[in-house]
DNA sequence: AGTTTCCATTAGTGCGTATT
DNA sequence: AATACGCACTAATGGAAACT
């Protein structure tokens, strides 16, 4: 079952637009290749080498930890992308901000439009409490950056794991961040910003791969901590290795291929 | 007994969609 | 147009089970 899912995998990396696998059918990260085009028709993605890109890994994963469709996130991340919305200047600026939720609705609406490639499942939203994250990250970038930097020369990830962890705000509402914690290091990772994080810090044990290792019968711990996330991501690093939890997240995407 | 870990449930939010 | 309902998703519970 575990390796039939790994196949269809593999055999759907051209028809699934989050399975970015090389030709060798290594990962290659999700902000690798949104399968967004922009209208000056480059393809969406996010070089972390820049730093108005690793920003905006932060905010993909701070708004894919709100409620709703993954889409929405993917879009959001996209949208500012597309509006050179990523100076931090920009974000510490309440009347910006106001002026940002003003706009939403017509916002959500004009990117899906301007785009191609991905189509949404449902309609995009961008919700409100988007930007007041955005506003936390730009407030922390300089101790997100250096709290980075640091764990990579002690080689301890658990240091940034620790601190982005108790900002608040980068969740739903004034929540913090748990479960997309493993979404910014495997990006790390795949793209060798830090290629020394350990690949048991990079899976996201969401909704989708929970229920997904539940029909598979592999057996989670559960989330309720900062330890607990680890050790659930450490379970399915061992079962997928380099694929991360991209098989779990797609299980049902992939069912008709492989029932 | 006391602590940690596990598990299922609940709360919470904002949205889309259907119904009136 | 207004209301009601359901969905997608995560954080935070609180109690059970599994350990020292």
């Amino acid at each position: 079952m575990k390796d039939q899912l790994i196949q269809a995998v593999i055999d759907n990396k051209d028809s699934i637009s989050y399975i970015n696998l090389n030709e060798n059918n290594q990962y290659l990260g999700w902000t690798y290749d949104f399968n967004i085009i922009l209208p000056n028709n480059n393809k969406m993605c996010l070089d972390l080498r820049q730093e108005g890109d690793l920003f905006l890994l932060f905010v993909l994963a701070s708004s894919w930890s709100k409620t709703g469709p993954w889409e929405n996130a993917a879009f959001f991340t996209t949208y500012l992308k597309a509006s050179r919305k990523f100076e931090l200047d920009l974000w510490y600026d309440d009347g910006f901000v106001k002026k940002e939720i003003a706009n939403k609705d017509v916002k959500a609406a004009e990117i899906v439009k301007i785009c191609s490639g991905l189509i949404s499942r449902k309609k995009v939203s961008f919700r409100s409490d988007l930007y007041a994250s955005v506003s936390v990250i730009a407030r922390n970038w300089n101790m997100i950056k250096e709290k980075l930097e640091l764990s990579a020369l002690k080689n301890d990830y658990l240091i940034f794991i620790r601190y982005i962890a108790t900002l608040d705000g980068l969740g739903a509402r004034q929540n913090r961040m748990r479960i997309k914690i493993p979404l910014i290091l495997r990006e790390l990772r795949c793209q060798q910003i830090y290629p020394d994080i350990p690949g048991e810090l990079c899976c996201v044990p969401d909704e989708r791969v929970k229920a997904a290792s539940k029909a598979l019968g592999i057996k989670l711990p559960s989330v309720n901590s900062i330890d607990g996330l680890f050790k659930a991501s450490a379970v399915i690093y061992k079962h997928f290795k380099d694929l991360y939890d991209i098989p779990l997240f797609a299980y049902e995407d992939l069912k008709p291929a492989f029932v």
